[in-house]
DNA sequence: ATCCTTATTGCAGCTATTCGCATTAGCATA
DNA sequence: TATGCTAATGCGAATAGCTGCAATAAGGAT
């Protein structure tokens, strides 16, 4: 395992333990994953499939409940494209956001900077808070055309 | 059934017509029941449960597709909150976007005028056309307190 | 009114995801 | 290091949602 990766997986243990998670050895391996995927949008199929390789089998409903909670505490982004299975990421920088293209997958990375006045709009005016970890944006690429004139 | 019903259902019929798409029995069906709810979010259980009301049975394959179609002509939105089963809406009017409590599912307006500039932004900083359609904002409302600090 | 083309439907089966519950194992504390 | 509390796991079963395909029915053309 390279040296960034071991320091990605790091960081992933001290924000489970302190957000009062225990560590335990489901959520090692699927940290190892993550990290080791850390530019990709990986299905729990593949996780499950990596983890199977690295240590054991772990059960898939045991993938989904720590994906929901590493989601919940800010350390993963999940993604629905169209009508495939979800994917999920990780997401350490919590400084930028997700222009996701629904067709191609392309992901753009925005300052949370450049939307922020948003977000504190809704704040303020709305007493929204809004989740910006389970947040990214869906829409289309310039490359890849909407099928629609509406889907502009 | 209403007035104003009637006049949701035709409307969406001739919009279903114009988008080359066929007017059945089980879309007609759908048109009513969502007509009937325009103010709220329905499951597929719930909308199938009033349709054979109605009218009689429809398969439950037939109203996921005929949802999808109708969502990619832009007449409704569907919306996942958390991990219950995805939500259908409405949305003849396209001049508001959604903020949904994750919590309660409280739902607040917002008009699109407030949120357009920074679409406006993603498209000609990034030529990133966001999908307005199958986009809802999630977080949480003032009453609902997050969990955890970092989801303020 | 009938015919023809092909979009839609219903069915069967499958994948993805969730849930309840008894058992196991983190980890705080003594 | 041993003990106890309870979060987390694994299993089984249920639900949600999707897909292929043969049969059906919209709706344009005759």
């Amino acid at each position: 395992m390279e040296q960034h990766e071991t320091s990605v997986v790091e960081a992933l243990h001290s924000a489970i333990r302190s957000a009062g998670l225990r560590l335990t050895l489901p959520r090692r391996a699927i940290c190892r994953v993550l990290a080791a995927n850390s530019e990709g949008f990986l299905t729990v199929a593949q996780i499950l499939e990596s983890v199977e390789q690295s240590a054991g089998q772990i059960d898939s409903s045991t993938a989904y409940r720590t994906l929901d909670e590493l989601a919940r505490i800010g350390l993963v982004h999940h993604i629905h494209f169209g009508n495939q299975p979800g994917k999920w990421h990780l997401t350490l920088d919590n400084d930028h956001q997700h222009l996701v293209c629904e067709t191609c997958q392309k992901t753009t990375l925005v300052p949370l900077t450049e939307i922020a006045p948003m977000f504190n709009h809704f704040r303020d005016t709305y007493q929204f808070h809004t989740n910006l970890h389970h947040f990214a944006i869906l829409g289309h690429c310039e490359d890849c055309k909407p099928r629609y004139p509406h889907d502009a």
